[in-house]
DNA sequence: AAACACCGTTCACCGCGGCGAAACAGTGGC
DNA sequence: GCCACTGTTTCGCCGCGGTGAACGGTGTTT
């Protein structure tokens, strides 16, 4: 994901919107400007006027935060499953089956093997699993984080995408 | 926990011990130096000279995002829960349980954790637990902050979300 | 093209158990 | 005596896991 320069303060509104988003940003600050309060390690900052290599390494630092730890939710040792600074609970079932998906994030990962990490002596019926993910889809609604079916193939678990059109 | 401050590139050797012990440092770039390219979030620098607020806004992150990303509440000697400039008086119990849940706040905290820290000889009944939650929670509640229950798994401080969407 | 089996989604329902909340009572301090 | 603190009982909601059934899309067979 590129990362957005944005001019501070002037661009408020803006960075409002990319925060929402997610995207990773680099405040550009004036020189009266008073440095933002965020903790988020998607968003950094530089007074200007700058030195130009290091605005180019804080845009590199943060493209590679944005690739490499951003886009993939953790699972706590309590069953929480947490996404760019909120979280939800998890019951038994479902985290058994969302540290599968959450380990191959962007992955498919079959059915049989969420079926076997779930109920390591068998599946209850055809129907169980399919029933617990519509829930598991459900409960991460709202952290952003989508659960899309791959057919004959299994599950895939990704950041949620506008839903407009196919894939 | 403190953040360090590290001259670079003079102070090189110090910097990967701390490097190794995950404490968050600042880098203070000499006029000519390069930028270094880690990506740990607990990891930040500026050039120098530099703006004093600058570099106090770049601590202050730091240490903010060591403390699990939030501002923890923080438990008096007299049993005063204090936050945001602002205070409550818990009861003995209350504060017993409130330590619990301070010093691992924004984590779960096993019922039998809090449990064992209010009774040390053996929970009175199974309810007094949930009572004395349920006052802890109307107590701390002016303040913003707020305790979470997860279900068959224990409970979570946190300061308050707006109770709109989840979480 | 129609019929069919297969796969996946969603809903309604049940039993169980964890937890919330109110009401009440006993105790001790000021 | 008043009030804060603590413990207990009781009631009931609701989250969780499992099941059956209805519905719909897809690819295959006849």
């Amino acid at each position: 994901m590129d990362v957005v320069l944005v001019r501070w303060p002037e661009e408020d509104v803006r960075l409002l919107e990319l925060r929402e988003t997610g995207s990773p940003r680099l405040l550009l600050l004036n020189r009266e400007a008073e440095p933002p309060e965020s903790v988020d390690c998607l968003e950094d900052w530089i007074r200007l006027p700058a030195d130009d290599r290091d605005v180019r390494a804080r845009v590199a630092r943060l493209a590679s935060r944005s690739e490499t730890q951003q886009p993939a939710p953790h699972i706590d040792g309590d069953g929480l499953l947490r996404y760019r600074g909120r979280w939800v609970a998890l019951s038994p079932v479902e985290s058994a089956l969302a540290i599968k998906l959450v380990d191959r994030f962007g992955a498919v990962v079959g059915r049989d093997t969420l079926a076997r990490r779930a109920w390591p002596d068998g599946t209850p019926t055809r129907n169980a699993l399919d029933v617990h993910m519509l829930r598991l889809r459900r409960r991460i609604a709202p952290l952003g984080v989508e659960v899309r079916t791959v057919r004959s193939r299994g599950y895939l678990m990704q950041a949620a995408q506008p839903r407009a059109d196919a894939q």
